[in-house]
DNA sequence: ATACACTGTCATACG
DNA sequence: AACGTATGACAGTGT
């Protein structure tokens, strides 16, 4: 039995976070969110395998209920609708549109430095850039919950518009991002301010400066704005930049921590470059063999699937979090802002801002490479319109190519520079917008019916309901049920005292033979019984002291022993009215009345004790411990039908308690489980989000490798001042930190070597 | 009248 | 062995 239990439970809590992490949480959380009466079943009914569950184990944990886990929960729930109504307040009123513009413009810059100009990158990286960086990350975040999905939107909408511009923003985000997340709201406003000015500037400075200034700042560092000598090896010491100095500030840049994969890449770099392709021709060859070569490791499908159940489970996430993920990250947006300049377009003001970011950003990647664009932005352009609904495409685009592409601007292709900007947001807007807010209505509704209205509402019922439990309880005069059973065991206090108590008190008002329970066989003995005890004048007298002022009676425990009455449970009205004729019948009707209400409360046990007489209550009878219980006992000539009676209301009295206490521990094993549940789905989507975020950090690293290796090749002369032919020579990054520059051929193979490797580990 | 939920109780197993 | 507890199953009751 103990291993079948084991296994069940084990069996179902594993069955249970297997559904919740293939994605049929929804299942789960229907059931449990919103679905309490099955729930109930589950726990009440004979479906009993899920409740076979942990009880065992639980039972170690979960002893000494000391207050009904429904009415705790029903508070939790409460409590967590509300909040979430505030949440979604605020979110609705609090979430300027001007933040996400002010991201957005404050991206531009960024996106255009970094994108075009690798030199320029470099520098802006390194000092303005990467305050920049974090001051728009940081802003974003802070809107964002502590878990908030919205921040893997936030995250990879803000860094997508950069392109390839920002590692080390990428590495800020993926570093301290999380420690971020938590600033406040307001902190987040100030920076997105703040931000807003720095983009407006960089807006104003950046259109100033030419390709040319650009290109020429290739060779300045970030940080001194010393300039390099570059030397190649070959001889070529026409090149004017040192490629070691390039790529060892491109490491620089690139502190990711999965920079194991680094070097390999950029050494990778060398097959990727374009062969065939002349210099025009060089950089759109260099750029989509880089990108696509990144993605066979990833399974581009289940990826997708991954972004697709981090929006779903984002959901869960919104409990707290709801108002801003909402708002800055539909459902939808993880994909659409990972691989769209717009992450936020469900705000219409943005798209202004976006399509002069684009541009800017656009113009400088057109300056760097033309031509080259049009492979990953057509992939891009085309893909973007899909992502609800085509999943394969979705699957090329999450690839580190299509990705690549995604980050830049469809504009880019081609044209870029003028016409890019305006048509950007447009599409991605359409998809935000619609769909995608939908989507998130939808979501949020769904999230807000699951968890609070429904279950609150239930847990609600549940409440009422149980309140007939704990009824008794709140109507037991405490003071009885503690006195009485002063040495009870701890665990058993509450809710036997408290029901008994009510018993108890209830019966003081009840009438004899009011009860249905009185025809019981047991109290057919009761007569005879009846006399074995005579002590009923004293303990009437107690009795109705006690009911009238319980507390009195808890004074004075020790007078229970001393006026007992075997009808301790009746009420002076009841024996009044049970034993004589009532004296007057105008008050007989309300007294009948009400003692027929609290007769109705009365147990069972109640009734058949006082039926028999028992000279003590029900209460001390099934809360007293052995001991005293046999002490008690022992100071009374009870008869064998009293005795009999009194050891089966102990028996079934522990075991009505052990019932609750069951129930309640099915119930809450339920509660965990859907907790439980819910906190996987949690880190599954975090786990998922961070997973996006490292592959779009390496896209980008990938991508400004690649770009500075274009400026790099490009400005590489040979002796006769001629640019090298990326089909004949390859730039090769040495294991040393060198530089050099090699035979396509011999290139090739290296590469080659390389990705076996690679393989072969996986094997 | 029926279905459902809640509660109490019994039988049983376990510690 | 007695006692207490846990839990499935069933029945009674109320809605």
């Amino acid at each position: 039995m103990l291993s079948l239990k084991k296994y069940l439970t084990e069996g179902l809590l594993q069955f249970t976070i297997l559904l919740s992490l293939i994605g049929v949480r929804v299942d789960v959380d229907t059931y449990l969110t919103s679905q309490l009466p099955p729930l109930r079943e589950i726990i009440l009914g004979p479906s009993s395998a899920y409740t076979q569950t942990q009880f065992h184990n639980l039972r170690n944990t979960l002893d000494g209920y000391g207050i009904h886990p429904k009415s705790i929960d029903l508070d939790n729930y409460f409590t967590a609708r509300r909040l979430l109504n505030q949440v979604r307040a605020l979110d609705r009123f609090q979430v300027p549109t001007t933040e996400v513009n002010a991201w957005l413009v404050h991206r531009d810059p960024e996106g255009s430095v970094s994108g075009s100009q690798p030199s320029s990158g470099l520098a802006l990286e390194s000092s303005s850039g990467l305050q920049d960086v974090t001051g728009p990350d940081n802003g974003v975040r802070e809107s964002e919950t502590e878990q908030g999905f919205s921040e893997d939107l936030e995250d990879l909408g803000a860094v997508a518009p950069p392109v390839s511009g920002d590692l080390t923003k990428e590495d800020i985000d993926l570093g301290a991002g999380r420690e971020i997340f938590d600033y406040s709201h307001r902190q987040k406003e100030q920076d997105v301010d703040k931000e807003l000015r720095d983009g407006a500037e960089q807006e104003d400075t950046w259109p100033g400066e030419g390709a040319e200034a650009l290109a020429r700042n290739l060779l300045v560092d970030g940080e001194t704005g010393e300039s390099f000598p570059a030397q190649v090896p070959g001889g070529e010491d026409q090149t004017a930049l040192s490629l070691e100095e390039c790529l060892r500030l491109l490491e620089a840049t690139c502190p990711f921590g999965e920079n194991a994969e680094f070097p390999a890449d950029i050494s990778s770099i060398t097959e990727a470059v374009p062969s065939e392709s002349e210099p025009p021709g060089l950089q759109n060859n260099l750029l989509s063999p880089l990108l696509t070569g990144t993605e066979s490791p990833f399974d581009l499908e289940q990826q997708w699937q991954d972004l697709m159940s981090i929006m779903e489970m984002q959901a869960m996430e919104v409990n707290t979090s709801t108002s801003e993920v909402l708002y800055n990250a539909p459902p939808g947006d993880p994909l659409s802002t990972n691989y769209s300049l717009a992450p936020n377009t469900p705000i219409n003001q943005n798209v202004s801002l976006h399509q002069a970011s684009l541009g800017g950003c656009s113009q400088d990647f057109s300056l760097f490479s033309p031509e080259v664009e049009s492979l990953p932005v057509a992939s891009s352009s085309t893909l973007l319109p899909l992502v609800p609904s085509n999943s394969t495409s979705l699957n090329s685009t999450f690839g580190s190519t299509n990705l690549a592409g995604l980050f830049f601007p469809p504009q880019l292709n081609g044209t870029a520079n003028d016409t890019a900007g305006p048509e950007l947001p447009d599409p991605l807007g359409g998809l935000l917008d619609e769909a995608m807010l939908d989507e998130i209505s939808l979501m949020d509704l769904a999230i807000e019916e699951g968890f609070n209205p429904v279950q609150a509402s239930q847990l609600e019922e549940e409440f009422d309901s149980d309140s007939g439990l704990s009824l008794d309880s709140s109507h037991s005069p405490s003071s009885l049920s503690s006195s009485e059973g002063s040495s009870s065991s701890s665990s058993s206090s509450s809710s036997s005292s408290s029901s008994s108590a009510s018993s108890s008190a209830s019966s003081s008002f009840s009438e004899e033979g009011a009860v249905g329970y009185s025809s019981d066989s047991e109290t057919l003995d009761l007569e005879e019984a009846e006399g074995a005890v005579g002590y009923q004048p004293e303990y009437s007298k107690f009795c109705r002291m006690s009911y009238q002022d319980p507390s009195q009676l808890s004074c004075l425990p020790y007078l229970e022993h001393v006026g007992h009455n075997h009808t301790y449970n009746m009420a002076p009205s009841a024996l009044d009215s049970a034993d004589l004729p009532p004296p007057s019948t105008l008050k007989k009707g309300s007294k009948e009345k009400q003692a027929d209400f609290l007769d109705k409360q009365m147990s069972r046990d109640e009734h058949r004790a006082r039926a028999m007489k028992i000279p003590f209550t029900n209460d001390k009878i099934i809360n007293l411990p052995v001991e005293e219980f046999n002490e008690l006992l022992s100071k009374y000539q009870l008869s064998e039908a009293q005795l009999s009676l009194i050891r089966d209301i102990r028996r079934r009295g522990k075991n009505k308690m052990a019932a609750q206490n069951c129930r309640k521990r099915k119930l809450d094993t339920i509660l965990n489980l859907e907790r439980d549940v819910e906190d996987l789905q949690r880190d599954k989507a975090r786990l998922l989000r961070e997973k996006v975020e490292f592959l779009r950090s390496l896209r980008q690293m990938k991508q400004k490798v690649q770009s500075l290796y274009q400026e790099v090749f490009g400005r590489l002369r040979d002796e006769n001042g001629r640019p090298y032919s990326p089909s004949q020579y390859a730039l090769q990054y040495a294991g040393d930190g060198s530089v050099l520059l090699i035979p396509r051929t011999l290139a090739d193979q290296q590469a080659r070597r390389q990705e076996r490797k690679p393989k072969d580990r996986r094997k």
